[in-house]
RNA sequence: GGAGAAGUGGGAGAGUGGUUGAAUCCGCGCCCCUGCUAAGGGUGUGUAGGAGCAAUCCUACCGAGGGUUCGAAUCCCUCCUUCUCCA
């Protein structure tokens, strides 16, 4: 959520950066309308409230004197219709100002570059070359297929589009890289972290997802449930409502889980193969961090996603996101973009922002500074997208028969 | 699934309708005293919002949300969580 007080205090400033964002003057116009009311309204309600105590306190003075207490009672009781018709109008302004708060994204860095969409990103590096083939580089659902790793049809007959079935070594691969990235995330000092994957709607609200974008979680029949569609929601929320102790900071955690998306703005992109899927794999980084350190540890975020791809020679590219690109929580965003020799292009396996505190300001997650509480800088990545990394795996790794090399890196892990 | 009990400040734990934002103890901060196997005394110690240069004042919060009442941590209802017993 963005900073209500800013909003008093530096309109000008705020709205300029919103704007960049693609907030519209009116809505931050009727933001800051609303949260005058709101003020108002307080204010005379509390005006009120505080003659009403009063006078309840007299009232028990007035009796234990034995005084008579009709004048009083009369009073408070006309008072008391005051009092609650400013109770009323207080909480409209507050459900309306809330609503309106919390759909406004936030604010993106200075850094980050303007534009209208992802062909506006900037590259910041490529690591790896991507190697020359000698035969036409398939695409992985043919791989799959041909080596009977992914079943798709099979999926579809279980789940529907977008679902997939994974055998032998697609399946034991699956696996192996779980297990090697939270192994290797490990040791780069993330805490391994193991969350449920249905969450309340408390912690959707926490991270961002709601209310805006109900539309792209599933949602428990008769519950107010939702399966996660990444684990940053669970991750990140761990400390919703907590004052977290000054030198517990930073708290850096992994976690995997699958994800659950309905994708529900995508019809028709990538419908075939296991790009974007319905459910899906994905090991996550979640950091909370003081807002000192959280560029120091969106670096190493960003570092350790793609050593990852190193260590499993995969060509890749960092690209810092423009403000069009950039996620409705996100103050700014590097996407790490593998090579897909196949697809002939690079492709999205790992999205590292900081939401500096947007997340931790609607989750109240804060430190103790002193005296004061802070609100803290979160942060999340992915760590990495297991599909998508399988998917690299079947093109960089392919040979002319349609036979896959492992890399080297895993094996251990599939007891080769 | 059924029966019961409980949820209070950093922790423990009082508090069944008014002067209780909350006794007391512990912890922690500051100050003082004392001097040798060490304790004693004083004082302060929640969060959020608002008014004020400030001192300070106002409002809300005792699991959450409603209700009763002039007035609720305290009574009533619903929900959540935890514990115990039964199935």
């Amino acid at each position: 959520m963005i900073d209500l007080k800013l909003l008093q205090k530096d309109f000008d400033g705020l709205s300029k950066k919103l704007m960049r964002k693609g907030v519209s003057a009116e809505l931050l116009g009727d933001l800051k309308e609303k949260n005058e009311t709101l003020k108002v309204a307080k204010v005379a309600f509390e005006e009120l409230q505080a003659a009403r105590n009063a006078m309840s306190k007299e009232f028990g003075v007035y009796k234990r004197e034995g005084k008579d207490i009709n004048e009083l009672k009369a009073r408070i009781e006309a008072n008391n219709l005051k009092v609650d018709a400013a109770l009323e109008v207080q909480r409209e302004a507050q459900v309306i100002l809330e609503a309106l708060a919390m759909s406004v994204p936030n604010m993106p860095d200075d850094s980050v570059p303007d534009g209208t969409d992802e062909n506006d990103n900037i590259e910041i590096k490529k690591v790896l070359t991507p190697k020359e083939f000698t035969f036409k580089p398939k695409e992985h659902w043919e791989l799959a297929e041909q080596n009977n790793w992914i079943d798709f049809e099979r999926g579809a007959k279980l789940s529907g589009s977008r679902f997939s079935v994974s055998f032998d070594m697609g399946a034991k691969l699956e696996r192996a890289l779980i297990n090697f990235m939270l192994n290797f995330n490990s040791k780069r000092g993330y805490h391994e972290v193991s969350v449920p994957h249905m969450v309340n709607r408390t912690a959707l609200e926490g991270t961002g997802q709601l209310p805006k974008f109900e539309n792209d979680l599933y949602k428990i029949e008769g519950q107010d449930m939702f399966l996660i569609p990444t684990a940053e929601v669970p991750l990140t929320n761990l400390f919703q409502g907590e004052i977290i102790p000054y030198d517990k900071l930073p708290i850096k955690m992994t976690g995997y889980t699958s994800c659950y998306r309905k994708e529900a703005g995508a019809a028709g992109r990538d419908t075939r193969g296991m790009i974007r899927q319905h459910q899906f794999h994905k090991v996550e980084l979640v950091c909370i961090t003081k807002s000192e350190t959280s560029d120091t540890i969106f670096n190493e975020m960003i570092e350790c996603a793609s050593d990852i791809l190193t260590a499993l020679e995969l060509p890749h590219r960092l690209m810092q996101l423009c403000t069009s690109d950039l996620g409705f929580g996100a103050a700014k965003t590097t996407d790490i973009e593998v090579w897909l020799p196949g697809q002939n292009q690079y492709r999205e396996i790992s999205s590292i922002s900081n939401t500096r505190d947007f997340q931790a300001r609607r989750a109240k997650i804060r430190y103790k500074d002193g005296k004061k509480n802070v609100f803290v800088n979160t942060l999340n990545g992915s760590s990495l997208a297991v599909g998508r990394t399988l998917v690299a795996i079947m093109e960089n790794n392919q040979n002319e028969d349609g036979s896959i090399d492992i890399p080297e890196v895993l094996k251990p892990y599939l007891d080769m």
